[in-house]
DNA sequence: TAATTCGCGTTCAATG
DNA sequence: CATTGAACGCGAA
């Protein structure tokens, strides 16, 4: 929903929202546990403000708080925006010594500007006349060194009052001939780089930035200057203290809204904001939980529900909003589940339909959120939805991105379960029902030593990105980021997309093995079937990044006609620099070589506090995200340094490197069972092998060759990605098979665990034939129980996740979309990125929602189909048919 | 405003 | 009605 609409639409709505103020409670609501205070409203300020809240315009309500802003200030840096009243960059300090958030307007004079081939004529005049426009400031001359040439180059630097005039200005240049660069990057961002600053870091700044004592470890240091190649030693040394300066701890609170529900199957619209907010929830970091609620007349407490926190109850909902916001804004941070797109929107244009002026609420709307104006806001929606976060920070235990499905996932803990329509609930339901969701939010943010806080904090550092903007990108923002802080810092010019794209050839040299595909990428070797004990899995750790840093690969350094030695690429034949150090190159080494050769170790090191070790933990998951993006990144053609050669080089070097080592094993006669992309199973080998193998991976090609797994047993199906280790506990490692799949039925998946167990306590080859004979029973065993429908609908239910909207699958109908209309039919909501409970049925359509059906809908048959092909996998391995263990006739239903 | 390719299983829908 | 390629979702790396 395009933010700013929002507000237009709540100005409109202004006048006619007027006068619905909530009639004076007749009663008291009933005493009940705990007994709840009754609030009229009174702002701290002024006793003379208590009528204005509840009728008229409120005169001066915020600013009768301070505003925020200082001069100088020391403390964190959090964020960094630009606001237009002023006309100047505003940095967000957090300042622990009075634990809370000022505001520092720009004191060192930056401007808004962008870089030009247009040349200042010799008599000072313009080639193209700029002064008529409102917005320009000046012309400077500037060298910047260009990256694709390597050589230096005077630019002229156009700066404007007003980061609008960047558009308009580059504009006026390129439809005139001239070239123009570092145009698109936001004026924010551009006040970072130029400052060299490091969000999340402390700093002294009044008319300067001054860093402010920087944590530093003589002990790092030390390693540093021994261990890194020489030259990251400085690069290191500077970015040393970002991992191990203690995280900022402002105080936080975590907000939830509900608003009366318009009726059945609909939902409060935040554009509009009709409908009355009858609950606020705050809950802090300090263990404060707070919840105000709206007096509704026949809505009372029932006194059956602890409420475990304070409540209060408001007789007018605008006194209830301006309450609520005036505690919120104390917090220098506050976080909430998708408050960009509902409660915070929600609470603004409410605000302003009962008449309170736009001038008198603290929210603000961005370009590409909302947020308050002296405080942080962190969505945790958005921050949850992070792909490479959710892959390796949060290692896919979570699926949906609902509070509901998170908080499940990470905390073990889901929503309250309502009793009946929001509207008809009880005062004492609601309030624990709405907190509820400001504590599971809060949660979020603290569990496991405040991970979620960390990462983000130090995810800032490393991408120099304020907290709101950093946890409302992907990663490629991130990486992004990064590089430009980096050039700026090395007073280099950043390309555009088309000098790189026109430096040297694009077209891929290697074709990809699906279509539709750029560029080819990893070998996966044809595994055997069977089953085989005592295997051993090699693999590299971290293949593409060591790839990216040895071989000096970067967008500048690939292709490059300026250099004039190269080193060829095998099989795609790409021509690497070797005069220069690339950029990306460094960058993902210094971050490699901090996790391994430092993080990774301290996350382990008993000599360290628990909480020292969760830090660097966190400190090596962090620096995880980052490099194993980084080679995606530039694969990807939105990505602003987007080069398909360095992603090709990546994954030709990647196949090279593992089919010499694959060549390498042969001739020391290790039998090589599979392997994909960086791995390799060796089934049985000779320890020496196994150490001349690491040795030779190490000298040839500088990289580790570790024991990833050493399983005593494998079954190979016979498929790709799609095996099952036991190692020596009997524990199995399942991969790729339909039974570790999400969309699965779960008393599949859980049938096929039992199994394994059985597979698990084979000790050698001689246990096979017995095992086959437990197996024959289970599947004997599940047939019947599904016969006569013992299993329940939600074990029954397959679970599958809408890609897109439902009504645009164009080409198909799947199976869950089906599902999905239904339930759309009925009044439900469906969008894209919900997943949808389906079973099968024996109707024409053959799907049927899970709350919709019943067990008698049921198509058994359906069923044991999907029972056949998850056993059958496994059963591969032993070189045996699904028919000949069920034994076909038997097991065809009804 | 978007990290990549490779591989498998199920289902849809076009084709005859 | 059988066959087949494409669409789709999900996982491995």
């Amino acid at each position: 929903m395009p933010v700013r609409s929002v507000e237009a639409t709540a100005a409109q709505a202004q006048h006619t929202a007027e006068a619905k103020e909530d009639k004076r409670a007749q009663e008291l609501p009933k005493a009940s546990v705990p007994a709840p205070a009754v609030y009229e409203y009174l702002p701290e300020a002024a006793s003379s403000a208590a009528s204005a809240a509840t009728q008229g315009p409120v005169e001066s309500w915020w600013s009768f708080e301070q505003d925020g802003y200082v001069d100088s200030a020391s403390g964190y840096l959090m964020e960094v925006r630009y606001e237009g009243d002023l006309g100047r960059a505003v940095a967000l300090i957090y300042d622990p010594s009075t634990r809370s958030m000022v505001k520092v307007p720009d004191r060192t004079g930056h401007k808004p500007y962008f870089l030009t081939d247009m040349m200042i004529n010799d008599d000072g005049g313009m080639p193209v006349n700029l002064n008529n426009y409102k917005s320009f400031s000046n012309l400077a001359v500037i060298t910047k060194r260009n990256p694709l040439t390597g050589r230096d180059q005077k630019l002229t630097k156009v700066v404007v009052d007003d980061p609008l005039a960047v558009k308009t200005l580059r504009k006026v240049l390129t439809d005139k001939g001239f070239r123009v660069w570092e145009a698109d990057i936001k004026y924010y961002l551009n006040y970072i780089y130029d400052n060299q600053l490091i969000p999340g870091m402390p700093y002294d700044v009044s008319t300067s930035w001054t860093p402010k004592e920087w944590r530093r470890s003589e002990d790092l240091e030390q390693a540093i200057k021994k261990d890194f190649a020489e030259d990251l030693k400085q690069m290191a040394l500077e970015w040393a203290p970002i991992f191990e300066q203690p995280s900022p701890m402002p105080p936080m609170v975590a907000i939830d809204v509900e608003v009366l529900e318009p009726g059945e199957g609909h939902f409060p619209d935040p554009a509009k904001a009709d409908d009355p907010v009858i609950s606020v929830s705050l809950v802090d970091n300090e263990g404060r939980k707070q919840v105000l609620l709206l007096y509704r007349p026949g809505i009372e407490f029932t006194g059956e529900i602890r409420v475990n926190g304070e409540v209060e109850i408001f007789d007018s909902e605008r006194a209830l909003l301006l309450e609520a916001l005036r505690r919120i804004t104390r917090y220098p941070v506050v976080l909430t589940f998708n408050g960009d797109n509902f409660d915070i929107p929600y609470i603004y244009n409410r605000l302003v339909n009962l008449g309170v002026s736009h001038d008198d609420i603290p929210i603000t709307f961005l370009q590409d959120y909302v947020t308050f104006k002296k405080s942080l806001h962190m969505d945790l929606h958005k921050f949850f939805d992070i792909k490479a976060l959710q892959s390796y920070a949060y290692g896919n235990r979570y699926r949906e991105k609902s509070l509901e499905a998170v908080a499940e996932a990470l905390l073990g803990q889901g929503k309250r379960v309502l009793s009946k329509m929001i509207n008809l609930v009880g005062l004492d339901e609601l309030a624990a029902y709405n907190l509820q969701d400001a504590a599971l939010t809060m949660n979020l943010v603290m569990f496991d030593n405040y991970l979620t806080w960390n990462l983000a904090v130090l995810i800032m550092r490393i991408s120099k990105m304020g907290l709101e903007e950093v946890t409302r990108s992907q990663v490629s923002a991130w990486i992004r980021s990064t590089l430009y802080w980096e050039h700026r810092h090395r007073n280099l010019l950043i390309p555009s997309q088309e000098d790189i794209s026109s430096m040297g050839s694009q077209a891929p040299r290697s074709a990809a093995v699906i279509k539709d595909k750029k560029y080819r990428g990893a070998i996966v070797l044809q595994p055997p079937q069977g089953v085989f004990f005592n295997v051993i899995v090699l693999d590299f750790a971290s293949l593409y990044p060591s790839v990216i840093r040895n071989w000096n690969l970067s967008y500048e350094t690939v292709n490059n006609p300026y250099c004039t030695n190269y080193i060829e690429v095998p099989e795609v034949g790409h021509r690497i620099c070797s005069d220069r150090k690339g950029i990306s190159s460094q960058l993902v080494g210094l971050l490699r070589d901090f996790r391994v050769k430092v993080y990774k170790k301290k996350a382990k090191d008993k000599s360290l506090s628990e909480g020292e070790r969760r830090w660097y933990e966190t400190v090596q998951a962090a620096m995880k995200v980052y490099i194993n993006a980084s080679y995606g990144v530039f694969g990807n053609e939105g990505f602003a340094l987007y080069s398909l050669p360095v992603a090709e080089s990546v994954t030709a070097i990647g196949r090279s490197v593992l089919l010499d080592t694959l060549h390498k094993a042969s001739e020391l006669n290790l039998h090589i069972l599979y392997g994909d992309t960086d791995s390799l199973f060796i089934w049985d080998p000779p320890k020496e092998a196994m150490e001349e193998i690491i040795r030779y991976v190490q000298e040839k090609h500088n990289m580790d060759l570790d024991i990833d797994k050493t399983f005593r047993l494998v079954l190979f199906s016979g498929l790709k990605k799609n095996y099952v280790g036991f190692d020596s506990e009997g524990s199995a490692v399942v991969k790729g098979m339909v039974a570790k799949k999400s969309n699965t039925p779960d008393f599949i998946k859980d049938e096929v665990m039992e199994a394994l167990k059985l597979l698990g306590s084979m000790q050698g080859p001689e246990d096979i034939e017995k095992t086959l004979v437990a197996l024959r029973y289970k599947v004997q065993e599940i047939y019947n129980r599904l016969r006569r429908r013992e299993y329940t609908l939600s074990q029954l239910a397959i679970e599958v996740m809408l890609s897109k909207d439902p009504k645009e699958y164009r080409k198909n109908t799947p199976q869950h979309v089906k599902a999905a209309l239904f339930l759309a039919k009925e009044g439900v909501p469906v969008s894209k990125g919900d997943i949808i409970a389906f079973v099968k049925t024996k109707d024409k359509v053959g799907v049927k929602p899970v709350r919709l059906a019943k067990l008698s809908d049921v198509d058994t048959s359906k069923y044991l189909e999907y029972v056949r092909s998850a056993f059958e996998q496994f059963l591969l391995a032993f070189g045996i048919r699904w028919d000949e263990l069920a034994g076909a006739r038997k097991l065809v239903p009804e």
